[in-house]
RNA sequence: GCGGCCGUCGUCUAGCCUGGACUAGGACGCCGGCCUUCCAAGCCGGAGGUCCCGGGUUCAAAUCCCGGCGGCCGCACCA
């Protein structure tokens, strides 16, 4: 079935489904009537559908199927500077600008300084290409003009909070940050326990400055995200369905295979997690959870392969980041998804920025006893040297460490704390038992991210087929937009269409996305119905007045089963479960 | 952002070079009717076009010129 690649030459599969989605209605260029924005696309009815069941599809997998450790929660799209400045992404989601004064053409700072002085920019900051450019004289290569100040141009869209111009807000590049900020909560919820995968579902916005490639890249869309946390120190306990999918068969190409030219190798979840390839055993769950929620969108297994990207290609928080890419015909092995090891990086940032505390407390199985040694202070001659300035001086004293205190001793024969003098008979350093039930952890994450509208637009390469003649999209039955189409035989025989309308209402009162069409010959509405990947297509004829019982033709295979219409939710239902046309009868 | 190619009914396209007879033609699709006992049959009728947008040249512009927007390809970019 999913012959697709090679079937067709380089450009035309793009073209062919391109012209079918604008026609049939899945998905087009955004603002069209007024000449088109770039970065943008509608979906339309059957797209909107199809995008439905390829989400719940990848809730199934990655939240449901999980439950126990996995949450969805929904964040707002829209977040204060602040959030964008703890992520990172004021700082490093940008590109270095610089004008020309005279044209006003722009360039890429750093560009500017490899192409004409020949020196790498890697690393520099706006101030150093600033002065570089000023030094070196570098004038516009257009027009020998002067050029302006190195700015940054930052790839996230701003907008402002209320009416308060100073009140910065940012629309969110990813989905990531919603559950960094949300953590505390969630986790609260979810009575306090690692390992937490917290998801969401939404849609995010990026100021690519020269957007191409259709929906591949876009200015705004639909992320499937999880923020996987884990306990850093318990890798084991992290994934507690690894043994579910340690088997699973990916292709991976790691850095290192890559810049050896190597082709990616064929390795099961285990054997990457052994061998190292995979530096975390979830990072590696994930991915197979990644690999099953290609396959079940009508990707080939050996379609997908897993890309390391090197570490000046990765993002500012990863350890490690794969790439999770699939061959199309037009745009070649594009990424779908990301899977990245963010460590603590966000965690971390977000407590320094906010002070909240956003570790984990991690109990021991029992409360381990320590001798710990602690400093203590003799408030009654600390009160008659200080008088009022007594607490402050006692409690900047035991907020000092025990080394700190004993070194200063030995040292001095005192100890200064912000200009006051402590001498040694006020200071008193003792060994104390404490009962210690637990420590606090910054978790780790794990995240795999997936494009919704990559996703959508492969499912389309892969469902396009064609057949004598005619197009069919063949989605795998359970994400195809319309479920089941309902046919009179004949559109003017009253009692048939009569029959085919009752069918028709009671499909879609039992929960299914139906059609009914009466219009043509019954091999006109076939393919109609073939053209937007209706699986099942359900006719009603004259046996049917006669024995109740209707045709179930399959879209794949072209042939057709009696079943009574009485038995029809339930055999469809089957049907779109993958149980073969012959076991419907 | 740079360079190349391109932009005509829903879709694909003819016309553009060589301006006028273009009321912009065709095919498919769509809608209505007839016919039809299972795979885009046939017949009849119909709807549907800012010829990407703006400006210029001309008596006259889909057609020539300029600018913009959009698309594709290559380079660059794509935390």
């Amino acid at each position: 079935m999913a012959l697709a690649l090679g079937q067709w030459g380089m450009s035309d599969l793009y073209e062919k489904i391109s012209d079918l989605a604008k026609r049939r209605g899945f998905f087009w260029p955004s603002y069209e009537i007024y000449g088109g924005v770039s970065g943008f696309y509608d979906l339309g009815p059957y797209g909107v559908l199809l995008k439905h069941r390829i989400v719940d599809k990848w809730r199934e997998l990655f939240v449901r199927s999980h439950q126990e450790y996995v949450v969805e929660i929904e964040s707002p799209i829209i977040a204060p500077s602040v959030v964008f400045e703890a992520s990172g992404h004021v700082e490093h989601f940008t590109d270095p600008i610089v004008a020309c004064k005279q044209s006003g053409k722009k360039y890429r700072a750093d560009h500017l300084i490899e192409e004409l002085l020949g020196i790498s920019a890697e690393g520099m900051s706006l101030e150093e290409m600033n002065k570089l450019l000023k030094e070196k004289w570098v004038r516009c290569p257009a027009d020998g003009g002067e050029l302006g100040e190195v700015t940054a141009f930052n790839l996230l869209f701003k907008t402002q909070i209320g009416p308060y111009e100073g009140d910065v807000g940012y629309l969110r590049p990813e989905l990531a940050q919603g559950m960094f900020v949300a953590f505390k909560r969630v986790l609260e919820a979810m009575r306090n326990r690692l390992p937490l995968g917290i998801a969401q579902v939404g849609r995010v916005g990026r100021n690519e400055i020269s957007p191409r490639q259709a929906m591949i890249r876009l200015r705004e869309f639909t992320i499937m995200e999880m923020e996987y946390f884990i306990d850093p120190e318990d890798k084991e306990g992290s994934c507690p369905f690894f043994e579910e999918r340690a088997k699973r068969r990916l292709k991976v190409l790691s850095y290192e295979a890559k810049r050896r030219g190597e082709e990616p190798q064929s390795i099961t979840v285990e054997e990457a997690v052994e061998e190292k390839i995979i530096i975390d055993r979830c990072l590696a769950y994930w991915m197979a959870v990644g690999q099953d929620f290609a396959e079940s969108i009508g990707v080939p297994a050996d379609m997908v392969v897993f890309v390391e990207k090197g570490p000046a290609e990765r993002a500012h928080y990863s350890s490690q980041t794969f790439d999770q890419t699939v061959k199309t015909s037009r745009w070649g092995w594009i990424e779908i998804a990301g899977h990245s090891y963010r460590g603590d990086y966000d965690l971390s940032r977000h407590m320094s920025y906010s002070k909240a505390d956003l570790t984990v407390f991690k109990p021991f199985k029992e409360p381990v006893n320590v001798k710990v040694k602690k400093v203590f202070a003799d408030k009654g001659v600390l009160g008659r040297m200080y008088r009022e300035k007594a607490p402050e001086v006692i409690s900047k004293l035991q907020s000092l460490s025990v080394e700190a205190v004993e070194e200063m001793l030995a040292r001095e024969g005192k100890i200064v704390v912000e200009g006051y003098a402590v001498p040694r008979e006020a200071v008193k350093i003792e060994e104390v038992e404490e009962k210690v039930t637990g420590k606090k952890v910054v978790p780790h994450v794990v995240e795999p991210s997936f494009g919704t509208d990559r996703a959508l637009y492969v499912a389309f390469e892969y469902a396009y087929t064609e057949r004598e003649g005619r197009v069919i999209l063949a989605f795998p039955r359970d994400i195809a937009p319309v479920q089941v189409a309902v046919f009179p035989l004949l559109e003017n025989e009253p009692a048939l269409v009569k029959v085919a309308r009752e069918i028709y209402k009671e499909l879609v009162r039992e929960g299914f996305q139906a059609i009914y069409d009466d219009s043509g010959s019954i091999g006109r509405r076939y393919a109609r119905a073939d053209e937007i990947g209706v699986p099942a297509a359900v006719t009603v004829d004259y046996r049917t007045l006669e024995d109740s019982t209707v045709t179930i033709r399959d879209r794949d295979s072209w042939k057709q089963v009696r079943v009574k219409a009485a038995d029809l939710p339930a055999a469809i239902r089957k049907f779109l479960k993958g149980a073969p046309l012959e076991s419907l009868a």
